[in-house]
RNA sequence: GGCGAGGUAGCCAAGUGGUAAGGCCGGGCUCUGCAAAAGCUCUAUCGCGGGUUCGAUUCCCGCCCUCGCCUCCA
C-alpha cells in the first residue's frame, strides 16, 4: 500500500510511488543556520521526518536530502556583526541544530549538503542559465534568472492569478541589486563591502550565491535533475520553491521534482509567531520550563499538515500525560523502544493507525486510532484474554506505529527521571518515620509526618515499595516574557 | 486589493450526505488506610442566514469573524 499525498503543485491528492521503482527521492529544504531553530521550524522537520518513516513503513527505500543554508544574507550578516569567521560561526549553529534534531527524534538524512560547500556547482547552474539566455549579468557584478525568459513561471503558486506588486521593490535591494525587472531574482550576488571577507571567485567576479540557487544545485547533484519529492515550510511556496522550479527546468528541460510537500504553519496561543511577540521559542526555552522534545514532537504531530496548528502550554501539557500513558502500554506489552525507522511490518491490531498516516499524513487520525485501539488491547490484555501470540501481534505493532510517528515513551521503570534534586536528609527522615507509620497501621501519625513534609516542601508518594519524594510543583506560569 | 486556509465541546484536534474520532481538563466510579498513580465512565448537534436533498456539520449561495502568503520567514 502506498503513500496519498497532497501536492501542491496540482493541488490534489496524489498516490506516491518512486519514479525508478524502488528508492523515493526527496529534498527538504533546511536550516538557515544563523541561530537556533524554533518550534515553527521544528513543526516542518519533525513532519518530514514523519513523511519519511511512513513511506519506509509502506515498503519504499528513500533517499533523503536536507541542506544547511550557510551563506545568505543572515549568516552574512549575524558573523561579521559578531566579529565571527563565517564557518566557525555556521558550524555552531549547525551543531546545535542536530542536537535538537536527535532530541526530537528526527532521522538523520542521507546527505546534508551545505551551500558554501556547493559553490562550483551553483556557478556551474548559473553559467549554463546564462548560455540559455535565461540569467544575465547587471553592471556590478551580479546574475539575475530573467522571469519573462520562463514562460511557466508562478505555475507552482498561481502566481498568474495573482496581482504582481511589481515596481514594490524594497528600495535599499534595488540600489544595490540592479535588476532588470522586478520579479527577477538574484542567482548571483555580487560582493558588498558589509559582507566582509565572505565572497569568492566566480566568472562575474567576486560574490556570493543567491538563496534559491543552492537548493537547485544540491538537489540535482544529489537527486538527480528529476525525483520525486521537494518539500518545506508553506512561505516557501513563494517565491524560493517558485524559483527553483524556473532555474532547474530552464537549465535542464526536465520536470524537477514531481510532488510538492509544504507544511502549514505553527502559531503560538493563536499568534503568529514573531520576535516581537517574544513567541519564538526554542527547544531550550521549552526545556526551562520543564518539558521534554518528544512532547513538543507529539504536539508537532497532533495536528494535520495541510492546516495551521496552533501550539499552546497546555497542549504540551496534555502531549506529556498522553506520551505518558502510551509508555504505559508499551511497556506493558513488553515492545522495543528504538528511535529507528519502521520499515515494512506487521502492524497487527494496529493496521488502522497505519491505513490513517498512508491517507495524507492524517496524523491526528492517527494518534486517535492508536488511542482507541491500544485501549481496546490494553483492555483485553488486562483481563488475560489475548493469547501470547495476540499479545507479540499488538506489541509489535504498537513498537512499528511509534516508530512510524517517531515517539520514544517514557519508561514507568525509570518515571522520576525529571526529578533530580534530592531531598534533604531531614525530609528523608521524616519520610521514613511516615513509612514506619504505616507500617504500624498508625496513620493520624502518617498523615502529621506528611503536612511536616508538605511544609518542608516536598510531596510524599507512597508506593509498593515504600515511598518517593518529589519537590511540590513551583508553578512558574507563563505569565513571564520572553527576552 | 490578489491568492489561499479556516471557524467543531473549557482547551488542542480529526471526520462524515444519514443525527460527531482521539487527547487534556472537569464530574462520577473502581482500586488504595488516606493520597498519588492506574483503570472504567460521563460531557458537543459542528460561526450566522438562506438553498439543494427524504435527510447537511458535511454540497451551493450570502454574511460575519480569524489566520497565512503576496520577493529572500519553516
Amino acid at each position: 500500500m502506498s503513500l496519498s499525498l497532497y501536492d501542491t503543485f496540482s493541488r490534489e491528492v496524489r498516490s506516491l510511488q518512486p519514479l525508478d521503482g524502488e528508492t523515493l527521492r526527496f529534498y527538504c529544504c533546511g536550516p538557515t543556520v544563523y541561530g537556533p531553530a524554533h518550534i515553527g521550524n521544528f513543526r516542518t522537520f519533525v513532519m518530514q521526518d514523519v513523511f519519511r518513516r511512513v513511506v519506509e513503513a509502506s515498503g519504499s527505500a528513500t533517499r533523503h536530502v536536507r541542506n544547511i543554508t550557510d551563506v545568505d544574507d543572515k549568516t552574512i550578516r549575524q558573523s561579521q556583526e559578531e566579529n565571527r569567521a563565517l564557518s566557525e560561526f555556521t558550524s555552531e549553529w549547525t551543531a546545535r541544530f542536530h542536537k535538537d534534531c536527535d532530541a526530537l527524534g528526527i532521522l538523520h538524512p542521507h546527505v546534508e549538503p551545505s551551500a558554501v560547500e556547493h559553490l562550483p556547482e551553483q556557478i556551474d547552474l548559473i553559467s549554463q542559465l546564462i548560455g540559455k539566455g535565461h540569467a544575465y549579468r547587471t553592471d556590478d557584478g551580479s546574475v539575475y534568472f530573467d522571469v519573462n525568459s520562463f514562460p511557466a513561471y508562478g505555475k507552482l503558486s498561481r502566481l498568474a492569478e495573482r496581482e504582481i506588486t511589481t515596481g514594490e521593490i524594497d528600495r535599499e535591494q534595488s540600489d544595490e541589486y540592479d535588476r532588470a525587472s522586478a520579479a527577477d531574482f538574484a542567482l548571483w550576488k555580487a560582493a558588498r563591502p558589509e559582507d566582509g571577507p565572505n565572497h569568492w571567485q566566480s566568472p562575474w567576479g567576486q560574490g556570493r550565491p543567491g538563496w534559491h540557487i543552492e537548493c537547485s544545485a544540491m538537489a540535482m547533484k544529489h537527486l538527480g535533475e528529476s525525483f520525486d519529492l521537494h518539500s518545506g515550510g508553506v512561505d516557501l511556496v513563494f517565491p524560493h520553491h517558485e524559483n527553483e522550479i524556473a532555474q532547474s527546468e530552464a537549465a535542464t528541460g526536465k520536470t524537477f521534482a514531481h510532488h510538492w510537500l509544504h507544511i502549514a504553519h505553527l502559531t503560538v496561543e493563536g499568534r503568529k509567531m514573531s520576535k516581537s511577540l517574544g513567541n519564538l521559542y526554542t527547544l531550550e526555552d521549552l526545556a526551562e520550563r520543564g518539558h521534554t522534545p518528544m512532547e513538543l514532537r507529539y504536539v508537532l504531530i497532533s495536528g494535520s499538515y495541510r492546516q495551521p496548528l496552533n501550539f499552546t502550554f497546555d497542549s504540551l501539557a496534555a502531549a506529556k500525560k498522553s506520551l505518558t500513558r502510551l509508555g504505559n502500554w508499551q511497556h506493558r506489552l513488553g515492545g522495543d523502544t528504538e528511535i529507528h525507522s519502521p520499515g515494512k511490518g506487521d502492524f497487527g491490531p494496529f493496521a488502522p493507525v497505519l491505513e490513517a498516516l498512508l491517507n495524507d499524513l492524517n496524523t491526528p487520525e492517527a494518534i486517535g486510532r492508536l488511542h482507541s485501539i491500544g485501549r481496546k488491547v490494553m483492555a483485553m490484555a488486562n483481563a488475560e484474554e489475548l493469547s501470547p501470540a495476540e499479545t507479540k501481534a499488538a506489541s509489535e505493532g504498537l513498537s512499528l506505529v511509534l516508530r512510524c510517528l517517531g515517539l520514544v515513551l517514557p519508561n514507568p521503570e525509570n518515571a522520576p527521571a525529571t526529578n533530580i534534586d534530592e531531598p534533604p536528609a531531614s525530609v528523608n527522615k521524616l519520610a521514613c518515620e511516615r513509612l514506619e507509620a504505616r507500617q504500624n497501621r498508625n496513620w493520624e501519625a502518617a498523615d502529621q509526618l506528611r503536612d511536616q513534609i508538605l511544609e518542608a516542601g516536598w510531596t510524599v508518594l507512597d508506593n509498593p515499595d515504600g515511598f518517593s519524594l518529589e519537590p511540590l510543583e513551583t508553578k512558574t506560569e507563563i505569565t513571564d516574557h520572553q527576552s
